[in-house]
RNA sequence: GGCGCUAUGGUCAAGUGGUUAAGACGUCGGCUUCUCAGGCCGAAAUCGAGGGUUCGACUCCCUCUAGCGCUACCA
């Protein structure tokens, strides 16, 4: 690679950070570290239309929560700012260019209403023909051309400004995910929109004096910008502008319509902030994000956000779109929850809390009590730390029904006989009895009972448990309080047994 | 419709003329002498189709098919 590296990441406000964006800013964050480049945070808001407040303050909280850092941004300027498009536009950035365009012939004016527009476009359709712009000034003199412009402005008009697009050329680049792509200047659709009627910059016109202002070197984005591409090297021609490297990186797709992630589907949770409140490891959506698209060279699964940052090659990008695979992700996250529990234990004991199955006094009070019980639970079994909850809630919290299933295993000639030396052991044993005294109990029934199995162990849990699965129950004896257990084994004994 | 891109198991994918076609998720089966979870072991692919080139093609070429993307005064 070449000295002075710079990609940017340039999200436009419309909402909370999308997966897709994501993965688009963790690998140009990748490809910038990697090599030593600078990372840049531009924002597009030039349709003001479509921003939302706090849009921006979203995306980048939600990056930031990834673990992705910038060198530049608009809360952290350098010298390329300002970093929002809509102050550049202010400074009258665009404006310039604009202006040098038209001067030069390379742009027009056009006021055409979009009647108009949606009129020529029927008529193209009707015709079986491609919808294409049609230039309204052909065969006229430069001055011809400006008296239009007052004719229309006398009228009342507000023009937008086109570029004329110099229809013989072919553009071509050598992606640097893709190889080499032409794109024929017609296939564009004609003379497209530079500054729409409210003077803002359209996306292919900011987005090209932008990254060449800011010098940007390599842009990675997503294969659905391969058709503006041709638009933009234009506009670095006409300019006479170096045109930066492109890489266009597959598509993350919707499993099940197959089709390109859309905020619209509501069967796919697609919002990184989603995943958080549900209580996914921002290390395991970078893991499985890093893994979408983009393969290592080993048979390892599991990275940190550094680790990628070392093995990183753009060569190893895929062309081929990648579904969203939920359960691979659910995986992914469960391995980081395992991999360092400890640090996710402040997040499981919150989610009690959350839940109400306790007060967050409680909570502090009880701490180590409710890690015990959150460890005997098993982090190993959960994929994201909310369903923590419904692991622990019973016994630990509540109750479950006793059912005619769990009556049978205590009437029957073994229940019964297991939970009276089961009672009396129980009562027996001192308050801080371990796990092993438990075990050593319940072994000693079996050897004078001769019943093992679940009909030894099924009676035993259902009078404290009030269940027949669960948690390794000697452990799980030595966190229930005793009183509540004898209280429970009375009540079922009173229940079903009397 | 036009243009562009892509094509290895349900999914993510390795693979660059000769391999038993890695690995992971998921699924299914077995084991782990209470269950759940976890762990361990194991199973499953005519490499989209059809033609070539070659002693030999997943790998190279052609055609076809399918899918996706774009086709705005959205970004």
């Amino acid at each position: 690679m070449t000295e002075d590296i710079r990609v940017r990441y340039a999200p436009s406000p419309t909402g909370h950070l999308h997966i897709g964006n994501a993965r688009t800013a963790i690998f140009n964050w990748l490809f910038a570290r990697h090599y030593n480049g600078t990372f840049v945070i531009r924002i597009e808001d030039t349709d003001s239309a479509r921003n939302i407040a706090d849009g921006e303050k979203s995306q980048l909280e939600n990056l930031a929560w990834l673990g992705l850092d910038w060198d530049e941004s608009p809360d952290k300027p350098g010298v390329y700012g300002p970093y929002r498009q809509s102050e550049r536009n202010e400074q009258g950035i665009y404006q310039e260019f604009i202006d040098a365009l038209l001067a030069s012939g390379q742009a027009y004016k056009s006021y055409k209403t979009s009647e108009q527009l949606a009129s020529e476009r029927e008529a193209q359709q009707a015709a079986k023909q491609a919808p294409h712009y049609v230039y309204e000034y052909e065969g006229l003199t430069n001055e011809e051309r400006e008296s239009k412009y007052a004719e229309f402005e006398a009228q009342g008009l507000k023009p937008v400004v086109r570029f004329r697009v110099p229809e013989e050329q072919v553009y071509a680049w050598d992606d640097i995910v893709k190889g080499h792509i032409e794109i024929g200047a017609k296939e564009v659709g004609g003379d497209w929109v530079i500054q729409k009627a409210d003077g803002m910059p359209t996306y292919n016109f900011a987005v090209v004096v932008d990254d060449h202002l800011m010098k940007i070197s390599h842009v990675l984005r997503g294969d659905d910008h391969v058709s503006n591409t041709p638009k933009q090297i234009m506009i670095y021609e006409a300019l006479g502008w170096d045109v930066p490297a492109f890489g266009h990186m597959a598509l993350i797709i919707n499993g099940e319509t197959g089709k390109k992630l859309s905020k619209r589907d509501e069967n796919l949770l697609q919002f990184v902030e989603q995943y958080k409140e549900l209580g996914y490891q921002p290390q395991a959506m970078v893991n499985f994000i890093g893994l979408l698209g983009w393969s290592p060279k080993g048979e390892d699964e599991i990275f940190s956000l550094s680790e990628f940052k070392e093995m990183f090659d753009e060569k190893r990008l895929s062309k081929a779109n990648a579904k969203f695979d939920q359960k691979k992700l659910e995986w992914v996250n469960n391995q980081w929850m395992r991999r360092d529990t400890d640090a996710v234990m402040p997040q499981l004991t919150q989610e009690l809390v959350n839940a109400d199955l306790l007060s967050a006094d409680d909570a502090k009070t009880k701490k180590k009590w409710l890690e015990e019980v959150i460890r005997v639970a098993g982090v190993d079994g959960i994929s994201y730390t909310r369903q923590i909850v419904e692991l622990v809630r019973k016994p630990f919290f509540e109750l479950s029904d006793i059912t005619d299933e769990m009556v049978e295993y205590l009437t029957s000639e073994d229940g019964r006989q297991v939970a009276d030396a089961w009672e009396s052991a129980y009562k027996a044993l001192p308050t801080n009895a371990t796990a092993v005294d438990y075990m050593n109990t319940i072994r000693a029934i079996q050897n004078d009972l001769e019943i093992k199995g679940r009909n030894l162990w099924n009676p035993i849990r259902i009078m404290t448990t009030h269940e027949v699965q669960g948690p390794n129950l000697p452990e799980m004896l030595t966190l229930l309080d005793k009183d509540n257990v004898l209280k429970t084994m009375a009540d079922v004994k009173m229940k079903y047994l009397a």
